[in-house]
RNA sequence: GCCAUCCUAGCUCAAUUGGCAGAGCAGGCGCUUCGUAAGCGUCAGGUUAUGGGUUCAAGUCCCAUGGAUGGCUCCA
């Protein structure tokens, strides 16, 4: 996969890149790059230019309330609460004042305006900034030195400090460039606005978020513009509709995919990889319904914590089923179907479990993040002893697939607990979350997996290692999880009796190293920008008669490829040969074989790969060894 | 769920800003039988997302609903 950005200067610590600051902040970090982007030009570029947005921003609405503005990856932004109209209703930009704005700025660009630092007591800060709510909420933080600017906790009680520049004065600890002339009037550009709460809070009044993407110089913003082009054409919401891969249809509802064939088969093979990869590593299946009653998840705890994620339940004879959001509770069952012995252990037990969430509707993201989904579910029941080999060995799956998948610019994530969360988001046992975040951190170091720790992003039943991925438009998603549980098991009354012949309540790790099927399809068709490698590709041979006297001998050649297994169909449409290259060609398929007269004379097809690689004529047998082989092997070429 | 924007044929987009809904691709049919990314012709395809309103007249203006997109929040 190609860097998703490879000229910029980005944060390079994943302690500092992955803090959780959320959204936008959390980004793919770049290992290779070593400064601070704090301490880049292009962070100043970007603080200095959010100053001068909200001095344009002032000058249209003068009663305008500031909140902040920080950089960003790629660009800043700035939020504003431009307060209400005549009529009483909250005022929001409209696209004409973002040019208007643009415009403004260049101006004050131009004016070469010096900014200028100024400390000041927490006093002075509040009578400057008088009638300004956020920034005074921002001053009294400061002033007890609790938490900075995005609420997050500091150590340090920080110098409070002001910005001028022209007639614009800013709460803000810096840095900036010299003076407004050297932000690059031609190499930064408004881009949208958006809706955003108060310290991300959603409890908070929301407010209206201006970004801006700005840059050294504008080659760079024009390489950016287009990189986010590039970005839009690998977007699996696009390609998974030019590729036939999936739809969703309104009647049906949002969230809800339909696989159409081409679906069909990544899912088939993606299936039947997991099935063959889990048998050896000593797993079992199991199938279990898409309904349960309501006790279960009551027994599980999930409804407590997780009731807003599910489905409403429906009510027959007087019962309360949910359709389920997780397979989890139903393999405790199962494992707690006969008595178990330590010699049952670790006991594997794998399902492509259909689970349903209801996430509300402005967080649904193509496939990505979905109503109906597939997992890669599998529950791992095991003695403390085995934990450290089981988790590893876990961990070893993710790697092997990776490999498959030449699946590199991810992160490990270690998710753990934070104390304000336990009884509400988390378990109440802090001493069992401590121990097992210590296990898990040892087995992870020991093993030598390099991992970012993030606080307060655990299960509610454990800590967990999650593998971070970023989709082609740079959002974040959990791809693969592998999580410990300590408070299922107890709940379920699971025990196995131990060789000294007690009764032990085992562990339990959930794993999904191949995500949802709708999470790792969306993911592997950015990954690949649609084009598979053969043993996933939809239709993996298209096979091109140049005249219609060569259409009895393709036939044949279909038959024999289909007879190895290979999807394979020949194109007997009346375009012409370019014409259904062409069309090979936009569906990505890895394989044209040409045939026309030479080739029919010889027993022979002539190979053009999807590079657009012509290999000539080789006979067809040789390319059923060969293509058999690549996806044998699953190669990727 | 919240804020903003958008919704015209399967797809990508037009429609002189309130005055006869159109094109390319894709599809059907016919012709063409061709050597590595677009052969020619022809036909069909629409209650302009849905419902209501304003108007002599609505794809265009207003309201509601649905869906999508960019964010925020959320993400077992």
């Amino acid at each position: 996969m190609e860097p998703r950005q490879g000229h910029a200067p980005i944060r390079a610590r994943p302690f500092v890149l992955l803090r959780p600051v959320r959204g936008k902040e959390r980004r793919m970090p770049d290992m290779q790059e070593f400064v601070p982007y704090e301490e880049t030009l292009l962070y100043r570029i970007r603080h200095s230019a959010a100053h001068v947005m909200a001095q344009a921003v002032r000058e249209i609405y003068p009663d305008v309330r500031f909140a902040i503005g920080p950089p960003i990856e790629n660009g800043f932004y700035y939020d504003f609460d431009l307060g209400r109209d005549e009529a009483g209703a909250q005022r929001h930009f409209t696209e004409e004042d973002l040019e208007q704005i643009e415009k403004r700025m260049r101006e004050i660009i131009k004016g070469k305006h010096r900014f200028a630092y100024k400390e000041v007591s927490a006093e002075e800060a509040k009578k400057l900034f008088t009638g300004q709510p956020y920034k005074i909420e921002l001053i009294e933080g400061l002033e007890r030195g609790e938490v900075d600017e995005y609420g997050n906790e500091v150590k340090t009680r920080p110098v409070i400090s002001t910005y001028t520049q022209d007639t614009f004065e800013d709460l803000c600890r810096g840095p900036h460039v010299e003076h407004t002339g050297q932000i690059p009037a031609n190499a930064f550009k408004l881009l949208s606005i958006a809706g955003a709460y108060w310290r991300g809070d959603e409890n908070n009044p929301q407010l209206d978020r201006l970004y801006g993407t700005a840059w050294e110089k504008k080659e760079d913003l024009d390489k950016y513009i287009e990189l986010l082009e590039e970005a839009r054409k690998r977007d699996h919401r696009k390609l998974g509709r030019d590729l036939e891969i999936f739809i969703f249809d309104d009647e049906v509802g949002p969230g809800l995919p339909l696989w159409l064939p081409n679906g069909g088969v990544l899912i088939e093979q993606l299936e039947a990889f997991a099935k063959e990869v889990e048998e050896r590593a000593g797993y079992v299946r199991v199938r279990t319904p898409h309904l349960t009653k309501e006790d279960l998840f009551l027994r599980s705890g999930h409804l407590p914590y997780y009731a807003e994620s599910m489905y409403p339940p429906m009510e027959l004879e007087g019962v309360r089923y949910y359709v389920k959001p997780m397979n989890c509770p139903m393999h405790h069952k199962i494992f707690g179907s006969k008595p178990r012995s330590y010699r049952d252990l670790p006991l594997r037990l794998a399902e492509y479990g259909t689970c349903y969430r209801f996430e509300r509707s402005g967080e649904l993201f193509g496939l990505m993040r979905v109503r109906s989904m597939q997992m890669n579910d599998a529950h791992i029941y095991c003695s403390v002893e085995q934990f450290e080999q089981e988790f590893m060995g876990v961990i070893a799956l993710y790697h092997q697939y990776f490999k498959v998948f030449n699946i590199d610019r991810y992160v490990m994530r270690f998710s753990t607990h934070h104390r304000r969360g336990l009884g509400k988001k988390y378990v109440n046992n802090e001493d069992l979350w401590v121990q097992t975040e210590e296990m898990v951190r040892r087995v992870m170091t020991n093993g030598n997996v390099p991992f970012v720790e993030v606080p307060d992003e655990a299960a509610f039943y454990g800590p967990k290692i999650d593998v971070q991925i970023w989709s082609a438009t740079g959002r974040e998603f959990t791809l693969a999880t592998n999580q410990v549980d300590f408070a299922q098991p107890p709940r379920f009354d699971l025990t196995y009796v131990s060789a000294e012949g007690k009764d032990e309540t085992p562990l339990c790790i959930h794993r999904a190293p191949l995500s949802t099927h709708e999470r790792m399809i969306g993911f592997l068709i950015e990954h690949y920008a649609g084009a598979f490698p053969a043993w996933l590709a939809p239709q993996q041979v298209s096979i091109i008669p140049i005249a219609d006297r060569h259409l009895d001998y393709t036939r044949q050649v279909e038959r024999r490829l289909r007879d190895a297994g290979l999807r394979a169909e020949v194109n007997d449409s009346s375009d012409r040969m370019g014409n259904k290259i062409r069309k090979a060609q936009a569906m990505k398929i890895p394989y044209m074989l040409v045939v026309g007269d030479r080739e029919m004379e010889e027993n022979a097809v002539a190979l053009r790969m999807r590079s657009g690689e012509d290999r000539g004529a080789i006979p067809v047998e040789e390319f059923v060894a060969y293509a058999t082989g690549v996806v044998r092997e699953k190669q990727y070429e």
